[in-house]
DNA sequence: ACACAATGGAACCGATCGGTAGCAATGGCG
DNA sequence: CGCCATTGCTACCGATCGGTTCCATTGTGT
């Protein structure tokens, strides 16, 4: 799932968590934060900690990658693929 | 790519800045943060805020994805995947 | 040699993060 | 009904983040 704000890597920790029928005690615990942290991620706090919530990810068996956006091509249409002009831009 | 630590982050931020002939400043403005944070975080500071990050990528024309880690199967021989397990498990 | 861009790094400092502890409300369940 | 787990939320507070401003060094091009 594409994640572009804070608040939809919010709903993906929640939901996954409720799918794994896991408190937030114990999703605390498991990744080795507070349980206030989980709670206001999940609230949508605006200023989260990354290193917190890729241990999170992980004691929810997410992973997270990272990719260039316009590389998937398909449903580009009307956007520019910045790679492709960047690519025949450069020295070559 | 997969990234399963801020490191992998970093590195994944400085390739591309790289790959886009952008200096640390040009991404810093571009990305509404400050070329220090750009810096350091390359630097691969342990303590970075999410927000930033989601704002840099935005900038380097990256795309953030969240994924089930047992999903891909393949490769995943001698491991559990604790999806199909707690799938199972649940209310059915 | 000179000028300039880019980077690594330090100092300063206000803003805020995140942990701990606590409380009220809610919702099962015996 | 009591009992317990879970959750939203708060106050407190030390630690630290991130912006700004500096400087030294290393290219790169003239």
């Amino acid at each position: 799932m594409l994640v572009r704000s804070i608040g939809e890597a919010a709903a993906q920790v929640r939901g996954r968590r409720l799918k794994l029928r896991l408190s937030q005690d114990q999703l605390a615990q498991r990744a080795g934060v507070s349980r206030k942290w989980v709670y206001e991620f999940e609230a949508g706090k605006q200023h989260a900690e990354l290193g917190h919530l890729l241990r999170v990810l992980d004691a929810l068996d997410l992973q997270l990658d990272v990719s260039p956006r316009s590389a998937s091509s398909e449903s580009t249409q009307g956007t520019v693929n910045l790679d492709a002009v960047l690519e025949r831009h450069r020295d070559g």
